[in-house]
DNA sequence: CCTTTATATGCGAAGATGCATATATGCTAG
DNA sequence: CTAGCATATATGCATCTTCGCATATAAAGG
């Protein structure tokens, strides 16, 4: 209940670009690595790696280091109010066309360890919507 | 489904500011003049009527004159993944204290027109939560 | 120790944005 | 017609963010 009008405001500002949006929704999969970030959003390293501190700053994602690979993922929410928004919007972007060729190009590289099966269009998902 | 990365992160940016989250929890629960906003949120008129100005931009709210008075409400979504993510949004500011407060003054000064009761602190929303 | 691969960071420039002023417009009243 | 108020818009300043390039750190292996 300590939730801050802030808080809210500073999550959206993190959420607040495409590049920082993509990256959430292949890690909303599950824990990834650097590297097939990367090759999956056909980024530059360096701007993804950028991209990434912003959100570990931001108490977004988390990372684990195993060997030469930094891997990462989503971070647990301090505060529930904010994980569930964080939530929404992962979800949300499981109906942006980029961001599903995003997730395949991932799946080809990773072989499909982590995320669910994709089950063509007729995910039932957000209720009655409209 | 022709929802794009760069809307969803222009819709963040656009919520990546407080006083446009308070703005939209007041107009959350109906249509609101802009001075019952400038007054519920204790903000200088300009202020209010540069982030409206904003909001509009952004698709967010309409506008409908009145006389003197200029009345802003949500506006309907162009796209029903954007709209469900502005209501998630919504949702989550209805846990912040502060949001709550501006609320309960719009209501003293309304006299409560628009919003549904309050009732007091057991809203059943968001499931388990935590 | 040296090389390779992976990841992170400094730096400078360009662009965008927020805020707080000041100014213009439209309406109402006397 | 003028005065006064409320709203909306334009300007200036400061800040922040992003990006590309190059470079620095870290780890693994020969």
């Amino acid at each position: 209940m300590t939730t801050r009008v802030d808080a809210v405001a500073g999550l959206c500002k993190a959420l607040a670009d495409p590049t920082r949006l993509r990256i959430l929704a292949l890690l909303a999969g599950g824990e990834v690595c650097v590297c097939d970030i990367h090759e999956a959003l056909a980024l530059t390293q360096p701007k993804v790696s950028r991209h990434l501190a912003y959100l570990r700053r931001a108490g977004l994602v988390t990372a684990r280091r195993d060997g030469l690979w930094m891997h990462y993922r989503l971070a647990p929410g301090p505060d529930p109010v904010l994980e569930e928004l964080v939530a929404s919007v992962a979800h949300a972007l499981t109906h942006v066309a980029g961001v599903r060729n995003d997730a395949a190009r991932l799946e080809r590289r990773t072989g499909a360890c982590c995320p669910p099966p994709p089950a063509s269009g007729t995910r039932r998902c957000c209720g009655g919507g409209r």
